[in-house]
DNA sequence: ATGCCTATTGTGAATAGA
């Protein structure tokens, strides 16, 4: 079973991009972020094979999982905060695996509400987490985390100093999600620095290699046990009218 | 360097991203 994420940043201006993505890597399951749209191209992916769920908000947000097998059981908001209206969280379950799609709080900047409903998005992903582990239920959190897990995951831990992906309040809450049982797939297979998923528009960030890795796949026990990749695909970053952050895909057994 | 670039809204220039 393969599993992909990918902050696509509008959905209408990424629509060939994603098509052609798709066509030529065919995952199972496609988690994409930053729609930017209550108007999702569903015609267009059906036509490749691919059902489609998503939460849209205009402007901003919005999260869409396309998969090839029926989901069930979809779940359109996290709990916690029935007074949040953000497009940030999808879950739906792919051949027994509970697939959660998120779009994570930016957070910035610190020291502002924003950062605190950053914050308090994370506790209600971390009792999510507890919960889903509880009851056993074998999950997958693809997305867009806005987490810069490590200063090994910045070209420069300095420039991240303040800022909210790096904060150790959101360092804290990641990790507490990892100390529940929850494997961070790419770092549990590759040690090295460097490997990043979003890199700026501006200041030739892309050609100078300065990004972060903030897209990440949290695995329980059960899809742990089964991860056989995971990978970041950079060629689309390199593409005209590219994405800021490129797909990462995560290859399960069985 | 309160910048740099891109997308949305809407047709200006502000807001958001990370």
């Amino acid at each position: 079973m393969k599993i992909a994420t990918w902050n696509v940043n509008s959905i209408k201006v990424r629509l060939p991009i994603v098509v052609e993505w798709l066509q030529t890597h065919a995952p199972d399951v496609l988690m994409l972020q930053e729609i930017k749209t209550t108007d999702f191209p569903t015609l267009e992916f059906q036509q490749l094979g691919y059902r489609c769920e998503f939460v849209g908000q205009k402007s901003y947000n919005g999260v869409a999982t396309l998969t090839r097998q029926a989901g069930a059981d979809s779940v359109r908001m996290l709990a916690g905060d029935t007074a949040d209206e953000h497009a940030r969280f999808l879950a739906v379950t792919v051949d027994g695996v509970r697939v959660i799609n998120i779009y994570l709080p930016n957070g910035n900047p610190i020291g502002t509400e924003k950062f605190a409903y950053k914050l308090a998005w994370m506790q209600r992903l971390k009792s999510e987490v507890q919960s889903m582990l509880e009851a056993e239920i074998p999950f997958v959190i693809g997305g867009d985390f806005n987490v810069i897990p490590d200063d090994i995951d910045c070209s420069d831990p300095k420039i991240w100093r303040n800022d909210a992906l790096a904060q150790p309040e959101t360092r804290a809450l990641w990790r507490s999600m990892l100390h529940l049982g929850t494997v961070d797939a790419f770092r549990a297979l590759d040690p090295r620095p460097g490997q990043y998923t979003f890199w700026d528009y501006q200041a030739g960030a892309w050609r100078r290699n300065i990004g972060i890795r903030i897209d990440h796949f949290l695995t329980s026990p059960q899809i742990t046990d089964r991860i056989e990749a995971c990978e970041i695909d950079k060629a689309p970053r390199a593409l005209e009218k590219a994405s800021d952050h490129t797909p990462v895909v995560l290859t399960l057994r069985g």
